[in-house]
DNA sequence: TGTGGAAGCACAATCGTTTGAGCAAAAGGG
DNA sequence: CCCTTTTGCTCAAACGATTGTGCTTCCACA
């Protein structure tokens, strides 16, 4: 069979070749000019370094360089195909840089999320990209006032010094809005997220503004809910059908927030888009398949994992933060079948 | 603010406590019983550690200890659920074990895979996790003979000596195939993922069984399709539809199958389940939610992660490999609207 | 023959830990 | 008072790379 591939290190490639193992090393990393190590010599180093299968150890040049090559990516939910695309976008990205990923879940905690930076900073990742819980942000803070490049994706803070990427949420149900509204809807509840993040928080600003244009105060006890979860949409769109029976519109901040008030609204016999339109956040792969097709405002995720991926890479061949803190992705308003007209009776 | 931590090493601390490093070693890593540390001693130089913020460096340890505690893991497509469950359930079962996750994308090539894995043997993972693309294995084959150990989950390879782990494909087809037999369905298309990996053709041994039990000879003009995409499973599922009028059921092999060759289905005005019938394997969240719920072979995804990462792990501790090679997870046949009886024309 | 410079290497320190072995002082026993 | 233990630590060598500096040797030129 094939020889056994003995990890040989640096030394047994310059005891084989009979040279020091400071000169192996500048032969084998292209050095060779700068430290006169001649033609044949180096040749000779290549040469039993092929033969011995020799790999170098990026352990100990992690130690010797002071550079691992790592980067730490943290985020909520890996089974939540949101953050699992963001997750594979930074990661290709990133290898294509060179850079490993250094990947984990904090399943929405954030005292896990506190615990895994600390191991990830502890094993030297060169830079983190965090989609927090989004909820407390001092350790992030905190990581961003030390040397370790970060940017923040999805869950941003406002006011807030650090790199941050994330979608037009204020624009986008600005356009959703406008649809329901240009549709004859007045009387629209909110299922919402994670109350106090920035997602949630823009989301209801681009309502008010929208709604504010046709002279129309957002109602307070039209918005329900405290998770992007399904059973979350369920339960809040139970209550607002329940306790508002003039709604005739809603607006999910996720997708698992919809197929919840989806349910929620068959059971209360309520048919889409006929008795009741919907439109939520947040595109889901084969919406179209849907048995509404729903209107949806599409996010860029692939981009977000891209720009996130790219400033990460930017800041550590500059040595510093860029510029511009925010960066904001657009969204698309992709129009299905879930949204209907108002009947003028 | 805060004061700056900067980044103390041990022997800032030793300095700072006034002892020897190695004593300060001893001291932090509760040795000082084997080591006659002096309890007042300990206690300083743990209190100097705190008082620095000392983080031991992973890296030097790891060189040192010959122990990275790091996972590889490979998978093709972490944009698709399946994977992203996978590598997500890994995670987190291997962090419980202490130790993090190398996360790599593969991009369903194999080259890729070849590069990623030698990569992250570069960085000493201890183990590896890989969804293979599964069409060539002599690299994975290689890395067993090597002393790290391997899981290969999902897309194995028959006859070999690698631990793996998959879902019971056979049987779960054979369920398929019975409840759509039951419903006197004779004619069935199978729309195929990768020929050659081992869930297909596992698959279609299914199939063939299932078949023979009712005295049928699988036609193999019937069997179309090259990949687990929407795109495949929709022109497999239009030529099947065109050349053979008279399929009554299709049997998709992915989720995205499925809906391709939904869609071809609508096109060719053939309506399901009235004049048509489609299951399929690898079930999707909110299938309940489609246009017509789909009936499918659920398998147990966490299931299939937990027990690629308790193998590792239990692997890690005997330092032997574990005598079953091949793990089969049971699957669930879940049965929804898509499925109807052959009307007896 | 003596001197200067270049060519071609090797030595040794370093990155931050861990760990076997050794050494001085205190304690205990006769 | 001396010898032996025990206590409590320090020394120094690893782990596997990178890199500044120093040491030969050789050739050329005056």
């Amino acid at each position: 069979m094939g020889k056994a591939p003995a990890n040989s290190t640096l030394s047994d490639v310059a005891r084989e070749a009979n040279v020091s193992v400071s000169t192996a090393s500048r032969a084998l990393n292209g050095l060779a000019e700068k430290y006169r190590i001649s033609a044949s010599t180096a040749q000779l180093v290549q040469e039993t370094a092929d033969k011995l299968g020799f790999r170098p150890s990026q352990v100990a040049r992690s130690l010797r360089l002071k550079r691992t090559g790592l980067l730490g990516i943290v985020v909520p939910d890996l089974a939540n195909p949101f953050f699992s695309s963001i997750a594979r976008s930074v990661t290709v990205s990133a290898e294509a840089e060179g850079y490993s990923a250094l990947l984990a879940d904090s399943g929405g905690l954030v005292d896990k999320e506190r615990q895994l930076i600390e191991q990830l900073t502890d094993r030297s990742v060169e830079a983190l990209v965090v989609c927090p819980v989004g909820l407390e942000f001092d350790h992030l803070e905190k990581i961003h006032q030390q040397k370790v490049p970060l940017v923040i994706v999805d869950r941003c803070k406002s006011q807030s010094q650090m790199v941050q990427v994330t979608s037009d949420h204020t624009t986008g149900t600005q356009q959703a809005m406008q649809l329901l509204l240009d549709n004859g809807h007045r009387k629209i509840g909110v299922l919402q997220g994670i109350a106090g993040t920035l997602p949630c928080d823009q989301r209801l600003l681009g309502m008010k503004q929208a709604l504010a244009d046709v002279g129309v105060v957002l109602d307070p006890t039209l918005v329900d809910g405290d998770q992007f979860t399904y059973e979350s949409g369920y339960r809040s769109a139970r209550n607002l059908l329940t306790n508002h029976p003039s709604i005739t519109a809603l607006f999910a901040m996720s997708t698992p927030n919809a197929f919840g008030a989806y349910q929620a609204a068959i059971e209360l016999g309520r048919r889409v888009p006929e008795d009741l339109s919907l439109v939520c956040f947040d595109d889901v792969a084969f919406a179209d398949f849907m048995q509404v097709p729903l209107t949806t405002v599409a996010q860029d995720v692939p981009e977000l994992g891209r720009r996130a991926a790219s400033l990460v890479t930017q800041q550590l061949r500059d040595g510093k933060a860029p510029r511009q803190k925010m960066h904001t992705i657009p969204v698309t308003l992709l129009q299905r079948a879930s949204v209907g007209k108002v009947s003028s009776s």
